[in-house]
DNA sequence: TTGACAGTTGAACACATGTTCAACCATTAT
DNA sequence: ATAATGGTTGAACATGTGTTCAACTGTCAA
């Protein structure tokens, strides 16, 4: 009969088996509001709709009606991203009149996208 | 008196201003899958729990309980994570014993990391 | 002033997701 | 066999998040 009260008093910890690897590696990490910035930057980029959105935008500045007709989404999904992709300091815009056109902020878009790519393509 | 029936029809679509534009970009954006495959891999960097640990692995080989006592937490969590992280093929693994030792896939996970820490840090 | 249109916003909703809990598997030592 | 330990897993739970809906702002034209 297999014992049933095993569950671990590891909650929030645990033994550690190699001490040393863990000290070593502990003196090498980031700072943690730096890992969570990072964690908080790629959030962004880890969604269809904003991925698409900054994809189009790599290519023209858009206003957010033809947005929301390229992805087939309505006006008010594509500005509540928009606004997250604003916020990030990934996109900017400038209004004309009544329309209002966004572009990428700077070029990391670009980049980090590139990098992305590869690793997508094996 | 304000208007209260405005309410749009333009769920899912709405007029284009802007058609030769968007025609163009459409033409130029990557196929529909590939940018799913992107947003999903930026998903999985999009934890901070994740990042930590590939930040780690970035470092050192390590196991399952070191990662779980450096970033304190229990190796339950960790496993999960360690799975998703699997399944992206960012990490592999190698059994000795009762141990698995974790490590990182490919070095693709550096370079994305590192346009990442780009962007954060303005 | 009024209406039309581009865009924004907050609340509500449904759905996705990270951690915990408890049980389980795998391997080794007794 | 049995127990101990490293690790995995599925269900449950709480929280986070994307889209919709309806109302709103801002700008322009009649």
């Amino acid at each position: 009969m297999r014992k049933k009260e095993t569950s671990d008093v590891e909650s929030s910890c645990c033994s550690v088996i190699h001490e040393d690897v863990v000290a070593e590696v502990r003196k090498k990490m980031p700072d943690e509001t730096v890992l969570l910035d990072l964690a908080d930057l790629f959030k962004v980029f880890g969604d269809s709709t904003r991925v698409r959105i900054l994809c189009a935008l790599l290519r023209a500045e858009m206003c957010v009606c033809d947005i929301a007709a390229l992805l087939g989404m309505s006006k008010s999904a594509i500005s509540h991203q928009l606004r997250t992709l604003r916020q990030t300091r990934l996109v900017k815009y400038r209004r004309e009149g009544k329309v209002v056109y966004y572009s990428l902020e700077d070029e990391h878009v670009g980049t980090i996208f590139d990098q992305g790519l590869v690793h997508v393509s094996e």
